[in-house]
Formats: C-alpha cells, structure tokens, sequence
DNA sequence: CGACGATATTTTGCATTCAAAAATGACCCG
DNA sequence: CGGGTCATTTTTGAATGCAAAATATCGTCG
C-alpha cells in the first residue's frame, strides 16, 4: 500500500521530488476536486513530516493546482469550465509561437526525438498511453524552440490541462481524429513551414479544448 | 513610490504576503545576484520564524527568483543575459495576443482604467516612478483581455522583467521614446485596431527588450 | 610564507511541538 | 422534535529543536 517505491521521476532535490510526488497525486484523480487535501495520510505515504509537505502544498498552490484558504485547509483546486476556456485559448497562443519557432530553430536532433514521440504515439492508441505520449510528443516541439522560458510557461499550461484528461482520454473518436492531426503537424514540420506548422498546431489546440469542453459538459460536472 | 495599491492580488494570506515582501526585496535589488539568502536576518525583519520563510523561499525558486541548491542555501537568481532575451521573446507573444484580445473585449471600465494609467505615465517622466506606473499600463491591458490565465502568465513573466529594471531605468532616452510608444498603442486601442495594436505592443516589447540587452551589454554585468 | 588538514561554528533541512482556529458533537432549551 | 449554545476533538499554522552537512577557523607542516 504505502509503496515506498522511488518513482521515475528522479529530480534533484527532495523537495522537488515532493513537489512532483504530489502533482502525480494530483493529476491521477486519486483526490476529487474540491476535497480536502490531507496532509497527515500524505505524510504517512510518502514518509515525511508536514513541513516539506506542506512546502510542497505552497507550491504547488501558487500553479494553480491547489486552493488554500486561511485557517482551513487546502483543497484540490476544483475545475472551473470557464478557466479551462481561458487555459485552452492561453495555450492556444503558445502552440502557433511553438510552430513559428520550432519550424526554424529544430536540430537534426529535435527532428529525431520529434519523428520517435510521433512514432510512438502511432503505436499505442490506448487513450490511457497516447495522453502520456501526447505529452512528450507536443513537449519535444515546444523544446525545439530552443527557448526555455517558452517551455516552462508552456509545461505549466500543459499541466494544468492534464487535470482535465480523465474527462476525454475515454474518448477514442478523439484520440483518432487527435492522431489524424498530428500527422498533418508533421508533414508541417518536415517541410519546415512556418506558418502552416503554427495554424495547424493552434487548431489542433483549439479542437483538443472544444472535445474537453464537450466532455466536460457531457459529464455534468 | 511602489505603492501597493489593493490589487486582487491581494490575498488574505499570511503566506501571501510574505511571498511579496520576499519577492519585493528580490526585485528592489537589495540583494546583489547570486548572493546568499540571508534567512536569519529576513526572519528577523519579517518578523516570523524560519518555517513560513522558507515555505515562500519554495515559491519563489518556482518562480525563478532563487536558485536552490541543495544543502548549500538558496541565491538570488543570477540574471542570465540570454535568458532574457529568452523572456522578451516569449513577452513579445504574449503582447501580440493581449493587443488582439484587449481590442476586441475591452469593456468601458477596462477602457476608463486604461485611460488612466496611461494618463498618470505622461504625468510622471521620472525613470523610477515610470517604471512602476509602466507596470499598471500594461497590467491594465492584460486585464482587458478578460482571460486570468493570460493575466497569470503573464504577471509572472513582467515580474521577471522587472528586476531587470535597475540596468534600463536610468536611461531617460528610452523613457521618453517608450512613452512615445505608448501614444501609439493608445491610438490603435481606441480605434480597436486589433493586428494593429497588438503590432505595437510586441514592437513596443522588442524595443524595450534590446534597450534591455544593451544595458546588460553596457554594464558589463 | 603558503598549502593542507583537523576542529569548531554556522547553516541547512526536517521532525517535533505548541497555540490558536475550525470542525465536531453533546447538551440544553424552546 | 428542532434549533442553538457550549465543550471537546481535530486540524491548521508557525516556532522551536535537533541531527547532518557545509563553511569557517586555526594549527601544523612542507
């Protein structure tokens, strides 16, 4: 139960792990939204005292995961319709500045670990599996910008909208179409072209947000 | 004067405001790059014990404020000359988006607000209080664009501008062509010319950004 | 005189502790 | 039987304490 098993997620400091720890928590749904966080089992879980915990917990609320309101607790931020809206239209603008630039500065070695991410994901239709390929996939591009401070707003962004997969990951007409689109980013990307590589990123965004926003509608809250 | 107007940013929080009383002695330049933080004596200053410091200290490295090394203390965050211009280009997108939307749903508050700000810069040419007043300009048209995830990225973004500030906000020339600038954004946003002020914003930002740069160059850093 | 190494001091990171606030429940009164 | 008040328990937020690591100090030797 208490898996004490190091996750892969091996980063450098034990804060950090914490913090990771603790967005995986997040991210998996094993906490609905809106409910109490509690600090004492997470402690017991992954074997530490509440003050890295709740270092984590901070953190963790300044991106927006987490609510914490004064003297009573910390909730798991819950999700609001109208944000997720925002979020998609927010990334939206990153993904044609990731087309513009990954078009141009991509290394022979972006390009490799571009055309793999994609390959993989051709592999692997199982909606759980392509989420986390999907990730990679679109994180590589955003590398290829060679712009690291694009790449962090972008991953924040890209976490946040991984809350959100348990609502359309279930859905395989999506996952197909997803796929269909990516093809066409990559024929963009192998022909280094700009503008259409942006547009095509961008409305691959768009239509990743209307299938979120349908679901989560769908689902009734 | 840095007046800390009751934004919304305003939270309740104890824990808040000591991440903003941290990140305003960050950003005062009080500590030089890549020096110590001194957690005694900010416990001392602040007021608290080391706990709740160290919670925003967490924060804060999030941000990219500090650099935390592990067992070896946190730094100020050296300014990377590269890096900013890393900043700038990924400022220069966000702009381009927050002219195309301000433009469009800019409400008459919005508009008032706007006016204001832009009518207090002409009022105050001192290099210091325009770089604050700058803040709220700019602040005022990301808020016009009605989406907090916009307004979020970019709030973290212009705060990592601003410690850049001290190199560029003795220049009274650029003050001046900036303001001169800022006439021109207001144009096209009165006209609600959408490609159009959304152009000058990012121009605006990429001239900023080398006025940036050559300072840095200048001094040697 | 400078470099190296052992020891003392400080600093860091986390666990523990403690006071205050909120949630819970028991009790009383209408 | 329901509503409200007060005591009890739990939870939160922050101060303190403690072991380990790093830094500084000093003595010794080449």
């Amino acid at each position: 139960m208490a898996a004490p098993a190091p996750e892969e997620t091996e980063t450098g400091t034990l804060h950090e792990q914490i913090v990771a720890k603790l967005r995986a928590v997040l991210l998996n749904g094993e906490l609905a939204d809106g409910a109490r966080i509690p600090e004492a089992q997470l402690c017991l879980r992954f074997g530490i005292s509440r003050t890295p915990l709740r270092e984590a917990l901070k953190v963790l609320a300044a991106e927006g995961f987490i609510e914490l309101r004064p003297n009573r607790g910390s909730i798991v931020a819950p999700i609001d319709p109208v944000e997720v809206g925002h979020l998609f239209e927010m990334k939206g603008s990153v993904e044609h500045m990731i087309g513009r630039l990954a078009a141009v500065r991509a290394t022979d070695v972006d390009a490799a670990r571009i055309e793999r991410a994609h390959a993989e994901l051709g592999g692997h239709p199982d909606p759980a599996v392509y989420t986390a390929l999907n990730q990679d996939f679109h994180r590589a591009l955003a590398v290829a910008t060679h712009n690291p401070v694009l790449v962090q707003t972008y991953d924040n962004l890209q976490k946040r909208v991984l809350r959100l997969r348990f609502v359309v990951n279930e859905n395989p007409t999506r996952v197909a179409q997803s796929f269909g689109e990516h093809e066409g980013i990559m024929v963009a990307f192998r022909a280094r072209a700009r503008l259409d590589l942006a547009e095509r990123l961008e409305e691959h965004n768009r239509l990743t947000g209307e299938a979120v926003r349908r679901a989560l509608k769908g689902e009734g809250a």
